[in-house]
DNA sequence: GCTCAATTCAAACGAACGTTTGAATCTATC
DNA sequence: GATAGATTCAAACGTTCGTTTGAATTGAGC
């Protein structure tokens, strides 16, 4: 049973040199057609048989390259979500350098986060233009695999954008900040997630709607009057009331 | 083969009489472990036998009431979802005959999106609590039918709530309402669905982020600030600029 | 107590799944 | 061109899936 342990793994998977960025080998083929296919189907109801057969290749050839269709799926996140992620934080320190110890607005920051997405969004030639939805539905898929790696790559990224907002909001008490960072991520990624949904509230073809770039643009004033708002007092005593006077009158 | 069309269904799924909220009876045993079932895996990696086990059941017993694990699942959304619907339209009804004929406030038509919703996540009874964070994740998830059973559940409310928020926000394009009633409809359903992204986010222990109470309580202030944000221009020329120039600064 | 329809049950069906295997093929190095 | 490692391949593995079947059980109406 311990010899199940040993995988047959090629060379470069033990220490990769990780460059391979040439889109016709093995490897890359099958890295686009599963992004392509996660996004459409989601995780469990996509195999491994739809993706090497889009991709061209072997079926065992998942499994000799990546191990597992689980390492598979983290691969195919990490692969635009880590740049991406690295982009988000270099940008945000350029526009602190630039602002040379003032504080941010929330504009500029949400920019930071949002500039690096629409990057992606606008990949047109790479496959970059599906990530995006597949990355918004991985944030919902409740498989524990998916959720500790999302966090594990968030979590440098998040902390770095708080200490930012908490600068830009100073009258925000830090866990009422915490509650809307996470409204921001929700709105960003079920945003990027469901452009299906948007047929329902706007009743018109999305013939714009998969305009990722447009949407972003409305997005960003929308969560930054969100994030500037007034804080609530905190709440001291939630206990027991009815439900009916939880929002204050216009 | 067309006699594998005649389904063998119970009677009262042909013409039900409707009412059987018996706890104790085979169909309701089969929702209430669904419900969680679905919740904790997601509608593809939970299985009939996972199910059934749970329910204490017979495994075919799905197949006999429901006729399939999609209407299965069907069946887990629309026992709760329908209702909560019902009170948010009668909730709002409510209110605009209150106003005699002035607009709401926002406030108050985010109120009757939320307390029906906030009744459900108060259900522990029943197994209310567990239902918001399984429809919050149907939104994000990509198969084709639960789709357009969603799109179907709430095309009506939907429809209603954007009249109300037109008349509220007079001075917001009817395309621009669109996209905001989007966005509040993406940050109450992540909200709803992902508890656990929380953590990464505060890096506290949330003992009280499961308290959907309080939870909404915060979303509600945040969403009437972005919905009463003022309108953008409708910007003419987004099509060729380099993502750099999207945010206005503060 | 018999009847008949509704329901439950154990068992099996065929299909599809992720993964593994061992041989065949390719490719660079000597 | 022989060698050795990396890669590809067809085939099969064992498991699990949703669904179906036909008999057993239940329960109300006559």
């Amino acid at each position: 049973m311990t010899a199940a342990l040993i995988q047959r793994l090629p060379r470069n998977a033990m220490h990769p040199a990780e460059k391979s960025p040439d889109p016709t080998d093995t490897k890359s083929k099958i890295l686009d057609a599963a992004e392509e296919l996660f996004m459409e189907h989601g995780f469990e109801a996509t195999s491994l048989r739809l993706i090497t057969t889009a991709a061209g290749v072997n079926l065992a050839a998942v499994n000799y390259h990546f191990g597992s269709k689980e390492e598979l799926f983290q691969a195919v996140l990490t692969r635009r979500l880590d740049p991406m992620n690295q982009d988000r934080m270099q940008l945000l320190s350029a526009y602190e350098i630039a602002a040379a110890g003032k504080a941010l607005s929330c504009e500029k920051i949400l920019a930071a986060m949002f500039i690096p997405a629409l990057k992606l969004a606008r990949d047109h030639e790479q496959g970059g233009k599906n990530f995006l939805r597949l990355l918004g539905r991985a944030y919902a898929d409740p498989a524990p695999f998916i959720r500790e790696f999302l966090s594990s790559q968030y979590r440098e990224m998040i902390a770095r954008f708080r200490a930012a907002f908490s600068r830009a909001l100073p009258t925000i008490p830090r866990e009422e900040l915490s509650w809307r960072l996470h409204f921001v991520m929700g709105a960003l990624s079920y945003t990027l997630a469901g452009a299906d949904m948007l047929k329902i509230i706007s009743q018109r073809q999305p013939e714009k709607a998969t305009n990722d770039e447009l949407l972003l643009k409305r997005l960003a004033p929308f969560l930054a009057a969100g994030l500037r708002s007034p804080a609530a007092p905190s709440a001291p005593s939630p206990a027991e009331d009815d439900g009916h006077h939880l929002f204050h009158e216009a």
